[in-house]
DNA sequence: CAGAAATATCAATATTTCTTGATTGATGGA
DNA sequence: TCCATCAATCAAGAAATATTGATATTTCTG
């Protein structure tokens, strides 16, 4: 029994949503996600900023790309990464979407028995 | 070396940004937040709209509930679930300030060399 | 061209999270 | 009180993620 709110999330929708969601999920990545906010920065800085071994960044850097939160630039022998502001309001969208809206259980009256 | 953004976000604003996100991680549970949006609804409504276990719910609505994102309510046998609309808000605050501010690293030139 | 630097990838392991089924606790009705 | 119902918890195993160290790739420099 789908609600009005589930009838109108689409299954990809909850997907790439919830892809998003895990992205920020982790502390590291919100700390590289903070970073970047001033800007973009190669890995090179974000490791001595983070204190985090190369290929454990490399790693995190790589779940924001493929949710969609960051974009990577090479410039030669440095890769340059910047936030996708887009992601970024999507996600904020999809949140003002779960918010409460009614409450019709109450109206409706107890749900059960 | 922090930057302004990281000095702003303490620790402990991390590692809740980070549970509330890893909350929202999942997509059993953003259907179960959809299904809350239009208002409260026992763990036995839950569990046949969304066509999951007992256990498996009750623990879905446990990571939810610790990360703030869903209040509980007893009521004789039932137990009823609503959205904490306040955790919501701060998670798109939090957002908020994770979003793109000026382009420093352009600004400033090449990182590295 | 050889070597160094920056980053990505891979394989192995560790850690965390999720699912399932069983048990337990609480509540209300006969 | 006894039983049924609703929901939380627990234990065990499965699956997904994260970390580490080693290696590969690309690009720059001498």
């Amino acid at each position: 029994m789908a609600t009005a709110v589930a009838t109108e999330l689409r299954n990809s929708d909850l997907r790439s949503a919830s892809r998003v969601f895990h992205a920020l999920s982790d502390e590291t990545r919100l700390e590289i996600v903070a970073m970047l906010t001033d800007g973009e920065r190669c890995v090179c800085e974000l490791m001595s900023a983070i204190g985090a071994a190369q290929s454990r960044l490399s790693f995190h850097l790589k779940v924001l790309k493929e949710a969609g939160i960051v974009l990577d630039r090479r410039d030669g022998r440095w890769v340059h990464y910047s936030l996708n502001k887009d992601s970024l309001d999507d996600a904020t969208a999809f949140i003002k979407v779960l918010k409460p809206r009614r409450r019709l259980a109450v109206i409706d009256g107890a749900c059960c028995d």
